[in-house]
DNA sequence: AAATGTGGTATCCATCCGGTTACCGCAGGG
DNA sequence: CCCTGCGGTAACCGGATGGATACCACATTT
């Protein structure tokens, strides 16, 4: 037999993570774009589809009602002429920024330097 | 016609994002937790499917590849008894923990405390 | 009158994607 | 000898999903 699985050797592995849960949140296409696009403040549905440009009239209103009943953003119905919607985060979503902010570091850091791709972080045997 | 969009009122919306780049990184079912497990330290195949007790073996070989293809991880085959495989973060890897860890953070106060959740961040219009 | 914009919904459809099952060679233990 | 565990791969298959298109009522603009 192979080696014995080191169950939690050196550093253990992290506990049951939480991660699948907040994942849940950002889950569908566009969603991290829609909350990314909101961070900035309350935005309304026409807005949200030009600053998204290929994002489908269907989908982002899907994902909209998606991360209300989640509880991320807020919907309201503007009383204007033709009543507009305006769509804002939540305390929940706010406290979603900071992550995709995290995430969005790590996408810049990827544009700017492409060289890092494919550059081990320690000595390995061959892959196969 | 209803409001004029404004453009970029009061705080402009962020820029075109590089928030796809780095999504592109970690899509795919499991592919954060295959990341957040191997933040711990390199870790075998088998170690793995314990580690995320509800991934198939085929799904997390697919994943594997795939980081392995996009430069977020090493493969390397240990010559021993039966072959086993390690799998570990290439520094591209290391660089997306945090943005991880930045989720998890959220996960853990989604857990803790579920009041949070549905509570508007400012009064609004009644949701239709 | 017609066009445009606003905020969607309905329908259709292809595609992808992940779960399930079966199977492989190899080595060591019982 | 046979079974188990390791590290996968191959084939199948069903549901979810997101894109495209068409359409809606209403109000203003031209």
């Amino acid at each position: 037999m192979g080696l014995p699985l080191r169950k939690s050797k050196v550093a253990a592995p992290p506990p049951a993570c939480p991660l699948t849960e907040c994942m849940g949140l950002l889950r569908g296409a566009w969603a991290p774009n829609v909350i990314w696009h909101l961070s900035a403040g309350p935005r309304r549905f026409g807005e949200l589809r030009h600053d998204i440009p290929r994002i489908s009239a269907r989908v982002l209103s899907a994902r909209l009602r998606e991360l209300e009943a989640k509880g991320v953003v807020t919907r309201a119905v503007l009383a204007t002429s033709p009543p507009s919607a305006e769509y804002a985060l939540t305390d929940l979503g706010e406290e979603l920024v900071p992550a995709i902010h995290a995430i969005v570091e790590v996408g810049r850091k990827l544009k700017q330097n492409p060289k890092t791709r494919g550059k081990a972080a320690s000595p390995r045997v061959r892959t196969s």
